[in-house]
This record gives structure tokens, C-alpha cells and sequence, in this order.
DNA sequence: TATTTAATGAAAGTTTG
DNA sequence: CAAACTTTCATTAAATA
């Protein structure tokens, strides 16, 4: 339906980070009080929403670009086979959005891949941010819990909720759907393939439009701003 | 300045083609 | 078997109290 970089062509990073970046997928508990304009999930391309905050390859691919064409200040006075490797702008998510990743957390600590897509959805997200919030939520849980056990005494049992979940729609390291067989596994491979696919196509989307912007800066701030005034 | 937490990278496991 | 995915763990660094 949508070509990679059909629907992202226009929305460069100037105009995600507009306040037009709110037209997207809101909550539904924040629906609940205010009308507004909602472009439906599916309009919006997974890349436009990986590009709203810029993943690894993306910039390996704008680094890789600048240096191609000679241009960028990260070129100068750099180490030729190593590009400074600019970190990732720190994202500051909105209050709104952690309310939803804890809820979410309390629902699953160990979201699949359709959680975190449709999660990542919801919140105006990309889905390797919703995926490395979980994994930092879950070491900050595992060190709440060695905390606990330290002030508690050697074995604490990992009482009642959640606590006494493990990766339960995990073997060991690798993810399985609940339900299991068939219909979800072929999804789950196409998606995975789409994914990989996406981040080809978004690699070659951003060496071409991202020059101008270098990272984004978290949106999230706007976010606040924008639906604290709703 | 200390704390919190997002981001990163390495290592190790599983599944898939 | 390599690639693509997951996880944890340790660490770094930005934002904030």
C-alpha cells in the first residue's frame, strides 16, 4: 500500500517537531475528554513514526551520507574509518506517555512485538523507544527488587503481581507468541521482515532527507505542552 | 552534586531460511 | 550456519532535584 517513504517524504523532521506532530494517534482515555483530530494508525507509515525520533541506522546512514558527500561537521578532524558516533538526543518522554508505559508495564513486563508496535502507535512513538523503555523499566525493577531483598533478608519472596512474572511469552531470550501457532507466527515473520526492510528503506530515505536536520530532539516537551493545553 | 533514566554496546540465547 | 531477533548487564550521559 504505502511504499517506504511514500507518506514520510513530506514530513521532514521540521514539521514533526511542529505542533502538526499532535494530529497523531492520541489516547483514547484522553479522547474520552476532548475532541480532536485523529489521523486513523494506519495512515501513518511505520516509518514516519520511526523517523519522529531517529534510530540508530538512521544516523549511521545521515553520518554515512555526509561523509560520502564531503559535507557535516562531524567529518572534520575525525578519524577516517570512525566517524564520531553521535549519541542518540536523549528523549524526554511526556507524562502522558508514562502513564501509559506503566500501565502498560503492569499489564506485561515483556511486551511482544505487536504490544510494542501498537503501543509505539498509540503514544506517538517509535517502537524501539517503547522496547528500550521496557528494558530499562525492567532493570529498574530488578534493582528495586534487589533493593527490596537486601533490606528484607535473604530470600524475599517475589510476592503476589507482576513481580512473580518471568518472561512468560519468552523462552529464554527469544519471544513466542502466547497463543502460539501458525497465523501469528507468519505475521510475526512478515513483520520481522517488513521491519528489516523498513530500515533499509529508511536508511536511504534519511541520507537524502535528513541533511538538513541532524537529530531530532525529543518531541516530547511539545507533547506536554500540546495536550496539556487540550 | 547526586539521582534518575534514556541510550548504547557486548554477550548470549533462540529461531528461521 | 548466518542473520535477525530477543534478553540481561554494565555503562555512559543528559536532565533534574
Amino acid at each position: 500500500m504505502f511504499g517506504p517513504g511514500q507518506v514520510v517524504s513530506t514530513l521532514l523532521p521540521a514539521v514533526f517537531h511542529s505542533p502538526a506532530a499532535h494530529f497523531f494517534p492520541a489516547f483514547p482515555t484522553r479522547l474520552g475528554s476532548q475532541p480532536q483530530i485523529l489521523i486513523p494508525g494506519p495512515f501513518i507509515s511505520y516509518e514516519s513514526l520511526r523517523n519522529y525520533l531517529q534510530p540508530e541506522p538512521c544516523k549511521e546512514a545521515f553520518l554515512l551520507a555526509t561523509q560520502a558527500v564531503g559535507m557535516g561537521p562531524f567529518t572534520e578532524g575525525i578519524d577516517e574509518q570512525r566517524p564520531v558516533k553521535q549519541r542518540r538526543a536523549r528523549a524526554n518522554y511526556s507524562s502522558w506517555q508514562l502513564e501509559e508505559l506503566e500501565k502498560a508495564f503492569e499489564t506485561t513486563h515483556y511486551p511482544d512485538i505487536f504490544m510494542r508496535e501498537a503501543l509505539a502507535l498509540r503514544l506517538d512513538l517509535i517502537e524501539a523507544r517503547v522496547q528500550v523503555w521496557f528494558q530499562n523499566r525492567r532493570a529498574k525493577m530488578r534493582r528495586q527488587l534487589k533493593l527490596q531483598g537486601q533490606i528484607r533478608g535473604p530470600y524475599v519472596k517475589r510476592d503476589e503481581d507482576e513481580t512473580s512474572e518471568k518472561p512468560v511469552t519468552q523462552r529464554s531470550g527469544k519471544w513466542e507468541r502466547p497463543e502460539g501457532p501458525s497465523s501469528d507466527e507468519l505475521r510475526s515473520c512478515s513483520i520481522a521482515k517488513l521491519r528489516a526492510k523498513a530500515r533499509e528503506h529508511e536508511a536511504e530515505i534519511h541520507s537524502t532527507v535528513n541533511m538538513s536536520g541532524g537529530e531530532t530532539r525529543s518531541q516530547t516537551q511539545e507533547d506536554d505542552a500540546m495536550h496539556n493545553d487540550l
